[in-house]
DNA sequence: TTATCTCCTACTAAATTAGTCGGTATTTTG
DNA sequence: CAAAATACCGACTAATTTAGTAGGAGATAA
């Protein structure tokens, strides 16, 4: 529930790049400046970003990263999903290792802790990032 | 976003003392085998609960600990937040009057970041105990 | 007095985080 | 054409966090 860097990172880039939406490709040097985030650690969220279709991306001089879709049509909860692995997932202990709930777990209350979670990606995916620029 | 084994631990635990509410004390080792969680981890998480006054203990035989009030007087956001630090929270956000980043900051985005948070915050603030039992 | 309990501190192995570094490939621009 | 700017890629690392273990001390009920 603590976002890690890699999701505050992604999500103001993500946000920056909304706010840009009609400019074309932006490059990852603009926004690091501008955010105070590291380029290189960017460019490896950016590598998430991209596999995940959030993002597309033009190469060479005046290149740069762009939102795949419109502002309204990308929700909060693809893009910490993205970052995070399974956004909003509980471990349910089982013996060996870990597995996520939803997926095969035999744990008594588990119900209840998918309820949590699923009122959380719902929350998330209520927010497009057309509603956290302007 | 991905919850701790810890949080998950914790919540699971404080269901397991809800439905048995009207039952008293319950010892840890009680729970501890019944989650298939570790016992010595479990006490420290419990630690943390007791300090937030989420829950009360009695020593001795026949102890345990229970829920300092009624299942529908405990959130799960006060869980969360107590076990994982500031619940839903980005870098870079407010906390009080400060702004937190790690670094001086002067993002840009901020606001947008709290509106996530508050809305997650409030998911979870919804949900009561009470809720998840039954 | 003994078996359960909470409670406390210290240690640790493994994983994750948040980077850095160096280089390659591609494209625009002077 | 050459140089600069950009995406892209993999290997390395230091610090932190996670998820435990271990070994008790003190309280309480049977």
């Amino acid at each position: 529930m603590k976002f890690s860097t890699r999701s505050t990172y992604g999500l103001k880039a993500m946000i920056h790049l909304a706010q840009n939406w009609q400019k074309g490709s932006i490059p990852l040097s603009a926004i690091a400046n501008n955010e105070n985030i590291s380029l290189g650690y960017l460019e490896r969220i950016f590598a998430v970003l991209k596999k995940a279709k959030l993002v597309k991306s033009e190469k060479g001089a005046s290149g740069g990263y762009a939102l795949s879709r419109s502002p309204e049509d990308i929700d909060v909860y693809s893009i910490i999903n993205t970052l995070e692995g399974e956004a909003s997932s509980f471990h349910c202990v089982e013996k060996g290792d870990k597995v996520y709930c939803g997926k095969k777990c035999e744990c008594s209350v588990e119900p209840a802790l998918l309820k949590v979670a699923r009122a959380i990606s719902a929350a998330l995916k209520d927010i497009k990032l057309s509603d956290l620029i302007g």
